[in-house]
DNA sequence: GGGAGGATGGAT
DNA sequence: TCCATCCTCCCA
């Protein structure tokens, strides 16, 4: 195969490009036995820099939030409500703390159950994303703009004017459904 | 050392 | 609508 994982620069640019140009993407696994699993993926949420209310690292660095500060193109996987693992790749230059959260992949609907299904957890967390640490993401046929949706981002009520901001990107269920039916033919 | 709240998901 | 379940952060 002559898709190659997209290199640390690709994560090194605005975090909302980075999110869209992430919609149809690969993200890639490897599991113990040396099987690569990879699967569209179909949303995901940007956080933005140390203003955004929604962030982790709104309130100042801390030792869980550390990867966001670092260099791109690594992992940020952190525990949410004591039990459900976020897997989140690091955008913008070292300094500027900002993420994309991945929230679905082309049959898998939810942030956590992701996580569950390929036994992604802590040991990813600011690791690179490459094949080296069997976890990374590849480019994937392109997304056009109409089969894509902006919307506010998922249980950030709180965070005042920053709630409403859509950056949360979807791809189209229609269009999530011709994907399934490519995999499962395939 | 304690307590509040959280980037969820599944059952009720 | 409720709740499982626990880490992180902040305050004292």
């Amino acid at each position: 195969m002559n898709v190659r994982p997209f290199p640390q620069s690709f994560f090194d640019r605005p975090t909302l490009d980075v999110a869209r140009e992430l919609l149809g993407a690969r993200l890639a696994i490897r599991d113990a036995t040396g099987r690569i699993r990879r699967q569209a993926i179909v949303e995901v949420e940007a956080y933005d820099g140390p203003d955004d209310l929604a962030s982790h690292a709104s309130r100042g660095p801390t030792e869980r939030n550390a990867p966001m500060f670092g260099p791109p193109g690594h992992w940020y996987v952190y525990l949410c409500y004591g039990m459900h693992w976020m897997l989140n790749v690091v955008t913008g230059p070292v300094g500027y703390p900002a993420a994309v959260l991945i929230r679905g992949l082309e049959d898998i609907s939810g942030p956590a159950r992701l996580t569950r299904q390929l036994g992604i957890d802590r040991r990813f967390d600011s690791l690179v994303a490459n094949r080296h640490v069997g976890l990374w993401i590849e480019a994937g046929p392109a997304v056009p703009d109409a089969e894509t949706q902006r919307l506010p981002r998922i249980g950030v009520d709180y965070a005042g004017d920053w709630a409403a901001r859509p950056y949360r990107l979807v791809v189209s269920s229609r269009t999530v459904e011709k994907m399934g039916k490519k995999t499962h033919k395939a």
